[in-house]
DNA sequence: CGGATACTTGAGGGTTGTCAAAATATGTGG
DNA sequence: CCACATATTTTGACAACCCTCAAGTATCCG
């Protein structure tokens, strides 16, 4: 990846966010971002922090946590390129939460004070945002409902469903059916309040039922019907389409 | 309650969110809205809709919630006097959940036009709406973590803890130690992921222990100290304080 | 006052957690 | 490229928290 397609990730989630015109497109451009490279396992932002700037998911894989005191910890989301999982940070000073590396990632930090400037000069950007950390909070509901309503089953299926949805809307699943998934099962528990042991064997009966296979790390749905049904998947969530013109 | 306190109730709660001038103070006061008494157990709106208004909470208390296919219902969130609980509504068009009323509440609309007018005019006030969608969401990435994470004790300690900070933070509080609490057992059940029966069972113990009474609809703590502790109740997530100048 | 709603309590069961250990995969240095 | 250390996955036995079902009591409200 070349540093003129940073900014493209970037153009690439904001367009399904709102209609940019060439103006704002060059304006986004014209973003200075600074790009590391963080191994896996590691912090990008920690709870306690007050970030001066916003980081850009470009390669690899990103999440977002929280440690009780017991080590007990719960994963809120998971991030892929095109993301900015602490956009918030633009408005509130202290992280509540932290994100880190799930897999070796690529990022770019932007500056909260450039994409002031830019939100303050392009409304539509600015809304593109706006809309960006609303779509986030709609992800969180739907969380607090399998976490709160459901199987762990539907759960899990769930988990599988959204990931290859969100990997084909940003152009980087493998294929129709097939993505990228280095999620280990202990992750996949702390994301969805479960144990490792139980993940692992409602994994072995997905597989047993066709539905799923995961070789190496990568996810690929054998029964695409089947598992949205399972899950009761329906990707309105997402808001993917049917944006809101605001002028 | 008078038409010309209704905006301040408004700007009372942006006033958390940000420093207002005169003059936007003004141009909120200018807000067109149509207020509306609802009974209890009413829907303000539903999922599917595609609100053309926010609303703004005068008196009463609403709640958030969906229900799937077979009856299963996630509460995600209470809402109190000066709460713009569809604010996300401004984004994204169709909503993705509904919300209702717990008691008879009293309700402002404010046109998506008009609040759209004031924000391009005034980026004070967008930032400060932005910020409040992203506080709630705060709020949702906390109740992910107490669904997925901890203990029916510690879920609905900490519930009852957040309430009476956020009633105290509004001014609603009857005192230090006592605020409105309109919510049934089912209720809380669905918002904590448990059912009836052990709320119940678990509300025995936390009156037994001498942490809180619950009488009428009113909540009293009795030990804040033991409540909070076994909460684990840290009130940075709903960001009361420290917000950042965007200027 | 009477019907509906909400609360309370008991008995028993199931999904999921805990503990423990083995098998497999992954990664790293020599 | 192999050997070893580490992390992850898998499986089993057992326990616990919370659920389900059921019935009775209290409270609210017209």
């Amino acid at each position: 990846m070349n540093p003129s397609q940073y900014a493209d990730r970037l153009i690439r989630k904001l367009e399904t966010l709102a209609d940019l015109s060439d103006e704002e497109k060059h304006a986004l451009r014209g973003l200075p971002m600074t790009v590391k490279a963080f191994g896996a396992d590691q912090d990008i932002v920690r709870e306690g922090d007050c970030p001066m700037e916003c980081c850009l998911v470009l390669t690899g894989m990103l999440f977002r946590y929280l440690v009780l005191d017991d080590g007990r910890r719960q994963i809120m989301g998971f991030y892929i390129p095109g993301d900015i999982p602490d956009l918030q940070s633009l408005h509130i000073t202290i992280m509540d939460h932290s994100v880190g590396t799930l897999v070796p990632t690529t990022v770019a930090f932007i500056p909260h004070q450039s994409l002031n400037d830019v939100n303050a000069r392009y409304p539509t950007v600015a809304n593109a945002l706006w809309r960006d950390t609303i779509v986030d909070a709609a992800m969180f509901r739907l969380s607090m409902v399998g976490l709160g309503r459901k199987s762990a089953h539907e759960r899990i299926a769930h988990l599988l469903c959204e990931l290859l949805v969100r990997f084909k809307a940003v152009g980087l699943a493998d294929d129709e059916r097939t993505c990228a998934f280095p999620i280990t099962q202990g992750e996949l528990g702390d994301a969805l309040g479960l144990t490792t042991v139980h993940v692992n064997r409602v994994l072995r009966d997905l597989k047993r039922d066709g539905l799923v296979t995961l070789r190496g790390r990568s996810l690929h749905v054998d029964d695409w019907e089947r598992l949205r049904e399972l899950a009761k998947f329906d990707p309105t969530y997402l808001h993917l389409e049917g944006r809101k013109a605001t002028e």
